[in-house]
RNA sequence: GGGGUUGUAGCUUAGCUUGGUUUGAGCACCCGGCUGAUAACCGGGAGGUCACCGGUUCAAAUCCGGUCAGCCCCA
């Protein structure tokens, strides 16, 4: 930057009056990039220690909100933090999730088709080039976000999860978990979007429960050796047509009873519930007597298999809801599909992986299951069949890409056998640093000790494709490299996504049988669980090593990451490399609307992240979301994000403001902070280093939020107590030694705190930075200010704390008798522990009192009276009692003062213990007192005097006489001339002339005023005014000062 | 149904680990003051069943048990 010391008047630069945030932004950004300050950033420190990060990658196919704001701003902070702190950030990259299911829902979008089938006709690889294409549409919207919020990673050198080279990784990492023998295919009940034709893992299934109504049928089967029925409940009627067996719980007792003129069999429990109080019991059984009772099929479309229809026990029938018999149809249901399997009986199963009826024999074929529900029940209803149907409300999973219902169907499916893992997973669990705490052993905790397979296989196009190639003969094969298949094929593959490698074929090494690969693409999640070693092209580049380079220092993200990203980085890496993937995760919980409702586009309430940049400057947005711990949950309340810049970034703007203006009248340059400073200038300095320890040992154990607390506080006592106190200091003309301290004090405190503040509000302390060192490029490029240690003087800051309170008293006490602040009093006097005169000296100008003293216990202008405790005297002297109460009549203020300080007094034959006595005191006729906190008193004299009326006048004119110079816009050193007269006088300030007449030169030095007299005040800026019933007019002109 | 978490003034919250005067702030409201930096600031007022019930204790917002409600997660 270029500075030019003599051709510029003025020293610092004076904000203009209406200068914003968003304007200091605009400002900062462009200077920002004409120094390339992105690449400063990056390769900062480079003999610093390592801290390394790891970006999550956002899929780039939607628009970005503000909880990513909310992310972003955290993670940037930290890394600001780091990088002053001298640390070389290592990854500091971008990184984008490019695969899976919703990109796929964008391109059917594009080419309208609903229905995976369609996506064959028009073929894998139109499909698929489009996919790649749309991966990264809102990419440039992210990164226009990402630079008005100064989020400052490498955006020139993202990772992309399609590039091959990344696949290639995952593909390795496919193999890795393939030798340790936790990669297996299985025939088994998954849950399954019928739309997307897809399985879902776990993690992606809890992402989409919803409340919904479903049918709630009892159904009556009607037993094969009795003229009796088993009553079963189900929700999904659907299921009806392919039921096999019933189950009961082999231990708890079932009645037959008669309702309505019919037996049933059901749960004892379960009677009044379902049936209510008409069914009369019959008799009594075990559930397990139950076992092996034949039943007629109910819906007799489909052959029952041989073996099926009967009942069986199990252990997961419930006694919590229906009947206590479970309806069994081994196809659609996790415990079901055990039955059968163990059973050995033959699975029915009518319905397609379009989740449509697909068998000719139902009279339902070809309607979505769920959609034949109704009819279902209709033809139950006509049959006789169905006890009673009714709705219930209950949670049930949707597809949380496309929102269809979730079914439960039986699929090849491969899997990760995460289940095996537990173990290692809960170990390295307890080497992570969690924020919040709790999720350790809570929800993160949890989830890993009961850790599910993985099935990682995906019945779809735009994913990485699944690397396992097999033969007839089940053997198998895992490729993962483009020059392996080259090698074993001879194809040269650009593109490793579907179909293209779908062409690869060849040999069984093991018995020459043709290999194909496995149709699935893999979880988008085992992309970015593979990050960590992906990013880096690990094992064929090796800048990753699986020793040094994780766990990573720092990850953050949102809370619902805990079950997503952090859970999928921590299975793999702990299960290929042994380690935890990250030591420090924050996460953070969700912004809210302005009302603490969830965002949603539904209910449109949901603020994108582009909105709220065209509104609030990047850092009045970080202020915001950096306030408070960022695992509460937040309001996204305008009202709030102003009060928050107002409080800190505009009360800061409005110092410097103040010190640039007044230090380019003063010409002051700093040059080190000279000897003798006011003990105001002392305890600023000492507050400031304070803050800085307390600042650093919160970012350094990752509480952020607590730092910028203290910054604030820090902020606002600048502002609203040492500057207050000192404004006067400024007024006189000339430069003076205690002038220079302060100016020296200021530039120093501004100086610490805008490098304080860079993490959290980057453009504004730039800004404030670079103004007050011109010469420096960017505050980005400092360190992060260190704690002078002899400059801290903690007793001094507690001193203030107590000073701070006791001229809190005075204005309380002068308001108690409605003396103005700026009406002198005689007296005051300061009944403290350990504050001293000098201590004092910092807040006389706002005490206003001719003389302030502090006085001990005894000197206090009370008069103390003594009155008899009888509840303790009386049992101790018993009737001795009467000569203490005449003697305590007697007592003489020293005996009185004795006995308040805790000693004992004799007088008239008798001993006065402290504590037979209530000592109570009354304030002196002319003094007010106010007690404060920690024994703090002080005494307020009411006399006057003529020259304290002269003076109070003084102050109410010069007063009025401010206000006018405001109205007329003067500059702060322009020169003016008064006149007044009186009109009229109801008041007690006395002969004005007089008055006025000697307060004549306090007047005009404190208003810059050359002359002040008595006139008929016409002409210039005239006013009447009402001085407590003094009516007077005052006129100011400007003083021509042009000679 | 299970687990986690939260519940303090109209709103936002501190205090809870380690029990100890009358639960402390901010915003908004009303009254007053201060003001040659401020979109500020200061004093006062009004506004509290510390979600509820019970227990431990000389003493509970705080510890324990239960209930209710919100949120998150699991089934």
């Amino acid at each position: 930057m270029d500075f030019l010391p003599s051709m510029e008047a003025r020293h610092y630069e004076v904000p203009e009056s209406d200068l914003t945030m968003r304007t200091i932004q605009e400002r900062v950004l462009s200077q920002w990039e004409k120094n390339d300050l992105e690449r400063i950033i990056m390769t900062a420190n480079p003999d610093g220690p390592e801290f390394k990060f790891l970006e999550g990658p956002p899929t780039a196919n939607g628009r970005p909100h503000v909880g990513h704001v909310m992310t972003r701003t955290i993670k940037d902070t930290v890394l600001r933090y780091k990088t002053m702190r001298g640390f070389r950030i290592s990854r500091r990259n971008a990184g984008w999730d490019c695969h899976g299911l919703g990109v796929e829902i964008e391109a059917e979008k594009h080419f309208k088709i609903n229905q995976k089938q369609k996506i064959e006709e028009i073929g894998i690889g139109r499909f698929n080039a489009y996919c790649r294409e749309s991966a990264l549409t809102y990419i440039e919207e992210w990164q226009r976000m990402d630079r008005l919020l100064g989020y400052s990673v490498d955006h020139n050198n993202p990772y992309v999860t399609m590039s091959p080279e990344f696949m290639e990784s995952v593909w390795w990492a496919v193999k890795q978990f393939h030798e340790l023998g936790l990669l297996y295919k299985d025939y088994k009940i998954v849950p399954y979007c019928p739309r997307c034709g897809t399985p879902l893992a776990s993690h992606e299934l809890s992402q989409g429960y919803k409340d919904v109504k479903d049918p709630s049928v009892y159904i009556k089967f009607r037993c094969a050796d009795e003229d009796a029925y088993f009553l079963a409940w189900t929700t999904t009627p659907w299921t009806l047509p392919s039921n096999e067996f019933l189950a009961v719980s082999p231990d708890e007792i079932y009645s037959l009873v008669e309702f309505n003129g019919e037996k049933l069999y059901l749960m004892k429990d379960r009677i009044a519930n379902v049936l209510g109080e008409d069914a009369s019991e019959i008799r009594q059984l075990r559930g397990s007597e139950l076992e092996g009772r034949k039943y007629i099929q109910i819906i007799p479309f489909l052959k029952a298999p041989e073996g099926s229809l009967k009942v069986i026990c199990a252990d997961f029938v419930g006694k919590d809801d229906g009947t206590g018999i479970v309806h069994i149809a081994p196809a659609f249901g996790q415990d079901d599909f055990e039955v059968g399997k163990k059973l050995g009986v033959r699975m029915l199963k009518p319905v397609d992986e379009s989740g449509k009826f697909s068998d000719r024999s139902l009279p339902w074929y070809g309607k979505p299951v769920k959609e034949a529900d109704p009819e279902i029940i209709r033809y139950l209803k006509e049959k006789r069949i169905l006890l009673k149907s009714e709705k219930i409300l209950h949670s049930y999973p949707f597809c949380y890409r496309c929102d269809s219902p979730i079914l439960y169907y039986p699929l090849d499916t491969w899997y990760l056998a995460v289940s095996k893992l537990r173990e290692k997973l809960t170990e390295n669990n307890l080497r992570i640093n969690w924020f919040p705490q709790h999720l350790r052993d809570g929800r993160f905790g949890n989830f890993i000790a009961e850790a599910k397979d993985w099935a990682l296989s995906r019945n779809r196009y735009w994913g990485t494709p699944l690397p396992v190639w097999r033969c007839n003969n089940n053997h198998i094969r895992i490729l993962t490299r483009r020059k392996e298949i080259f090698d074993l094929t001879g194809i040269n593959l650009e593109d490793l996504h579907r179909p293209h490698i779908d062409q690869v074929v060849f040999e069984c090494s093991e018995c020459g049988e043709q290999m194909t690969r496995e149709p699935y693409v893999m979880d988008t999640w085992f992309d970015s669980g593979s990050v960590p070693f992906a990013a880096l092209e690990y094992p064929a580049r090796k800048e990753f090593r699986p020793d040094v380079s994780i766990p990573v220092d720092f990850v953050s993200e949102g809370m619902d990451q805990t079950r997503g990203w952090f859970y999928v980085m921590h299975v793999i890496q702990s299960a290929i490399f042994g380690a935890p993937a990250f030591s420090n995760c924050i996460t953070m919980e969700f912004v809210l609307d302005s009302e603490g409702k969830k965002m949603s586009k539904s209910r449109g309430n949901s603020v994108l992240a582009m909105e709220a940049l065209s509104e609030y400057s990047g850092d009045e947005l970080r202020m915001f979301l950096s306030h408070g711990a960022p695992w509460k949950p937040r309001n996204f309340d305008r009202k709030v994000i102003l009060e928050i810049s107002r409080k800190s970034l505009y009360t800061l703007l409005n110092i410097y403001s103040f010190f640039a203006s007044n230090a380019n009248l003063d010409e002051f340059t700093y040059s080190g902070i000279p000897e003798g400073l006011r003990n105001l200038d002392i305890w600023l300095l000492s507050r400031v280093n304070s803050s800085i320890g307390k600042v650093t040992a919160s970012c350094d154990s990752y509480m952020f939020h607590e730092g910028l607390g203290e910054i604030e506080s820090l902020i606002d006592q600048f502002s609203n107590f040492y500057l207050r106190l000192s404004r006067n200091l400024f007024w006189k003309d000339g430069m003076d030694p205690e002038k220079m301290g302060a100016y020296s004090v200021m530039y120093y405190a501004l100086d610490r705190i805008s490098r304080m503040l860079a993490p959290w509000a980057p453009f504004f302390s730039d800004y404030l930075y670079t103004r007050i060192s011109r010469n420096k490029e960017s505050v980005h490029a400092e360190r992060y200010p260190e704690a002078e240690p002899d400059r801290i003087d903690a007793s001094l800051e507690k001193r203030m704390e107590r000073v701070i309170r006791i001229l809190e008293m005075a204005r309380r006490a002068r308001q108690g008798k409605n003396i103005k602040m700026r009406h002198p009093v005689k007296e005051i006097l300061i009944c403290a522990d350990g504050i001293t005169d000098q201590d004092i000296s910092v807040i006389l100008p706002e005490l206003n009192a001719r003389d302030v003293r502090i006085i001990a216990k005894d000197e206090r202008p009370v008069l103390l009276t003594a009155k008899v405790n009888y509840q303790i005297a009386a049992p101790v002297l018993k009737e001795r009692v009467r000569e203490l109460s005449s003697a305590a009549s007697e007592l003489t203020d020293i005996q009185i003062k004795k006995i308040a300080s805790g000693e004992a007094v004799r007088s008239s034959d008798i001993e006065i213990k402290p504590e037979f006595l209530t000592i109570s005191y009354k304030v002196s006729d002319n003094f007010i007192m106010e007690a404060g906190p920690e024994d703090m008193e002080i005494f307020i004299s009411l006399e006057k005097d003529r020259s304290l009326q002269e003076e109070a006048l003084a102050r109410e004119v010069v007063r009025r006489i401010q206000v006018m110079r405001k109205e007329m816009r003067l500059n702060y050193d322009e020169k003016i001339l008064a006149e007044y007269m009186v009109r009229e006088n109801a008041s007690e300030y006395g002969d004005v002339d007089k008055a006025l007449e000697n307060q004549k030169d306090y007047i005009k030095s404190q208003t810059l005023c050359l002359e002040f007299k008595k006139g008929n005040a016409k002409t210039g800026h005239v006013k009447e005014w009402d001085i407590d019933g003094l009516i007077m007019d005052i006129s100011l002109t400007r003083a021509d000062t042009k000679k």
